[in-house]
DNA sequence: CAGATAACCTGCGTGC
DNA sequence: TGCACGCAGGTTATCT
């Protein structure tokens, strides 16, 4: 569920929260993630400060002393907060004067030691028309399942995905080597256009309330959303085509607004 | 090899 | 009431 505005909320509350503190001890749930993190690896950040917080795409980073850092995906249904008596508590972090919980009801959720391969920040200059142009070129897939592919650009799921395309009022089937240097300047700048919107919001907090911040706040981005989990276009009264596509994700569009 | 699909999990809503 | 089925913000292993 987490995508990179909802990521980026929960980073700017761990900052204030746990920034500087030593990581004192950890311990895992029963069960845990369903990739158990690797004890070794943890046991060797015990007694280390965390000198930054920081996030790459979906991902947070805990920057340690000694260039060690953890790091955390939270997946589908991950979260982090301060509550250590809630359930499905897959991960605690016992730092000087906090407890960092990771909840997580479903365990996709991921702690490891490096961040895998990934595309650039799409909030940065590094993402931009150009480079959006040279990923597209030759590739047949979905425009939108490049888009949500984090080693193209690093964030982007399914919500923002969708909505980036409305803005761009590209159909998200369309092949990404047919889309035009025009259509995906557009793109570039409906992804960046919606995901600082959705970051100044707080991210999105769908009706049944599963991302929270770590101080349990919702975030309102839902409130802006066009077509994500929608039926009718705000604009053309037309109905909105909703099909699935890559891996039973679904994809809602305007037939109208979309070319 | 690129692109599509199944698998990994749990819980909730729907319909029979 | 009970139960089978479908579905969910993601990633990755496995197919075709």
């Amino acid at each position: 569920m987490p995508e990179l505005p909802e990521v980026e909320t929960v980073r700017r509350v761990l900052e204030k929260k746990v920034l500087g503190q030593t990581l004192l001890s950890y311990s895992l749930g029963t069960p845990t993630f369903y990739r158990r993190p690797d004890e070794r690896f943890l046991r060797s950040l015990q007694g280390l400060r965390v000198l930054e917080i920081s996030r790459r795409g979906k991902y947070l980073v805990f920057n340690f002393q000694s260039n060690r850092s953890l790091i955390l995906h939270l997946g589908m249904s991950g979260r982090i907060h301060f509550a250590e008596d809630a359930p499905q508590i897959r991960a605690k972090f016992h730092f000087s004067k906090t407890v960092v919980c990771f909840q997580d009801v479903r365990r996709f959720g991921r702690v490891m030691e490096s961040l895998p391969a990934l595309g650039p920040e799409p909030l940065s200059d590094d993402f931009n028309a150009d480079y959006l142009a040279s990923v597209f070129k030759n590739k047949k897939a979905a425009v939108k399942s490049v888009l949500m592919d984090q080693r193209a650009v690093a964030g982007l799921g399914n919500i923002y995905a969708t909505e980036a395309l409305y803005r761009a009022q590209i159909r998200p089937r369309r092949k990404s080597c047919r889309v035009t240097f025009e259509e995906i300047q557009r793109i570039a700048l409906s992804a960046k256009e919606v995901l600082r919107e959705a970051v100044s919001c707080g991210g999105t907090t769908l009706p049944d309330e599963s991302y929270l911040d770590p101080l349990d706040r919702a975030g309102s981005f839902q409130n802006q959303l066009k077509v994500y989990g929608k039926r009718i276009c705000p604009l053309g009264h037309s109905v909105l085509r909703t099909q699935k596509m890559i891996a039973g994700r679904r994809a809602y569009y305007c037939p109208l607004c979309q070319k």
